[in-house]
DNA sequence: CTGAAAGCGCTTACAG
DNA sequence: CTGAAAGCGCTTACAG
């Protein structure tokens, strides 16, 4: 690897000598550190400025903090996840931090994987969206890195922050809607995970649902579809659904990606949606304004999620030590894919 | 921020001990540098396996490489960028690198902010997807970081790679298909930005529009219309488009999620699609597969645009001067948004 | 093949 | 308020 020039580098030392002052006087101004005088700031920011000076990172990262922050994301694809994304990046806009994106695939190894380089790199701190891990290695984790949790819930974590919507209330928010319009026979899909501690978003979903239909006398019609994350397994799942017998009414997706899917089985079988069929999705991305999906769908911010989580981890790297568990009430957005029906 | 506990640290020199050899036998063998005897390094080896040793990045980054790689995106929201990103993970999945991911947004402030924090960091090298730059500033940018561009057309340069798709050709592919289906009145809605150099991919894919378009004898219905990537101001594009006199029979879009956009609107104008409009995207994202969308699209393969970046970028970090410029032929994926339609 | 020592650019007690 | 000095955990010539 060709050595950048390595003399023309500019260093504190540079500064330093530049503004006549010593070297923990231009850390100290880098770091807004107290016990400098104004003036003595001034003289340095401006040898700053006159020779363009940017602090190494990785120099900072030995004895301080490296001033980036780690996000780990359970899946790539889904678009829900680029929303959060765009709330963390506004939150650190104005800021010093950067973001280091790890992708958690869907295996635990891969997870395991991407959490080690990030402490390997000395994250100021991490955010996890999705984990999947029971909460004694959480604590572990967080003992080791200041975190905040996204889509997990465990309120009474002390070791790390969280931030979540209400996802029970999401999915009774779904069944209400839909029982309102005149569906009774209510499917949900769901993911297919080991559940843990029904600490899951997916879980609290589900759990709603059950209890938002046992609510409305609907018992008999509960039906919770498991299914991987790929667009086959999801099709393979979606298809067998709409040609079983009893086969219902509307079909509540964890996640509007799935919920597409769903779309398109239906659009396959030649069923019409709404008249055959009612979806209704969860996360309220982008793809749902389409006409072509119109698809009513739960909106929990993604956006807010993000930038709460943000602002939540760089309050514990600062030294916060007692824990903020953030929920975001969810709100239903009603399209057309859950008109109601006459029937 | 709480010191993690320093004292039970293991560094090389723990490990040194251990084994009972020197620090920079360890951090040979760390690098899989020469020099070392097979006993050496198979105790060295056991002892970091035992210790559970774990290399400190920053302290790497000080001298030689962070073993990381920035990754700049231009905007998060387009699905065809986490292709890109699949096949560069899959390229670094048995490797020490991780990736940094920064997103480049619209603004040209954005993109130079991204880029300085990803030099301030020591990034050994970047990949930079879609850079709205003028070959001198590449070049500038070049000589401080090994780079490998995807997305950008500059089969000349010397200081970095590129890896692309033949733009060219895939726009004249998609001509082909729609005349071969029957189309005459094909418009193209690209995307608003100052042009540079023709090296931008959408300027391509116009320019190979515009002379298939020449080619099949229909230059009177060439039109080519400029939007912005918002939403808003595709559907408004899109709309006008479809409400003029002289509305095209089809339009071909420069990226799938434009073509979506396009769709949405024909659906709400309750035009049919095809019959009343032939629409085409660019990128075949996992979008285009939805029967509701059922979209035709040219595959330029992302992900092994992705990998193959990566693997172009550790060969350049790891010493390679001369240029290479990777082109992957695209290929067109009929479905039923292309139909030939009966006039 | 192996190791002692200097040094990368910062931050952090500590002394003045 | 200000600065001299030690040290973070590695890598890199260099000497043996």
């Amino acid at each position: 690897m060709a050595p950048r020039q390595k003399s023309d580098r500019v260093t504190i030392k540079t500064v330093a000598e530049d503004a006549g002052v010593s070297v923990s006087a231009v850390s100290k101004v880098l770091r807004d550190a107290y016990g400098v005088s104004g003036p003595l700031r001034e003289r340095v920011r401006a040898s700053m400025e006159k020779l363009g000076y940017r602090p190494h990172a990785a120099a900072r990262g030995m004895r301080g903090q490296t001033y980036t922050l780690g996000v780990i994301l359970p899946d790539i694809h889904n678009p829900f996840f680029t929303d959060i994304m765009s709330g963390v990046n506004a939150a650190l806009e104005r800021t010093q931090y950067q973001t280091l994106l790890g992708i958690g695939q869907s295996s635990l190894g891969a997870q395991q994987e991407v959490i080690d380089a990030m402490i390997d790199r000395q994250m100021d701190g991490i955010i996890f969206i999705g984990p999947r891990m029971p909460p004694p290695e959480l604590d572990a984790l967080a003992a080791k890195v200041p975190m905040t949790i996204i889509a997990n819930h465990s309120p009474t974590a002390q070791a790390y922050d969280t931030v979540n919507n209400d996802d029970f209330l999401g999915a009774t928010l779904v069944v209400q809607h839909l029982v309102h319009a005149g569906y009774r026979n209510i499917a949900m899909l769901s993911l297919d995970l080991p559940p843990i501690e029904q600490l899951q978003v997916t879980t609290q979903r589900e759990l709603g649902y059950r209890q938002a239909m046992e609510d409305a006398g609907l018992r008999q019609y509960i039906k919770v579809v498991m299914s991987e994350q790929t667009p086959r397994a999801i099709q393979a799942a979606a298809r067998q659904l709409l040609r079983s017998r009893g086969r219902p009414e509307a079909i509540f997706c964890w996640t509007d990606f799935v919920a597409l899917e769903v779309l398109s089985v239906a659009h396959e079988l030649g069923m019409k949606v709404p008249g055959d069929l009612g979806v209704v999705g969860y996360d309220n991305t982008t793809y749902c304004d389409l006409a072509q999906n119109a698809l009513t769908s739960i909106d929990q911010s993604g956006q807010v999620l993000g930038l709460q989580s943000a602002r939540l981890l760089i309050e514990r790297i600062k030294g916060r030590t007692t824990a903020e568990h953030f929920v975001v009430t969810p709100r239903l957005v009603a399209r057309n894919s859950s008109q109601p029906v006459a029937r």
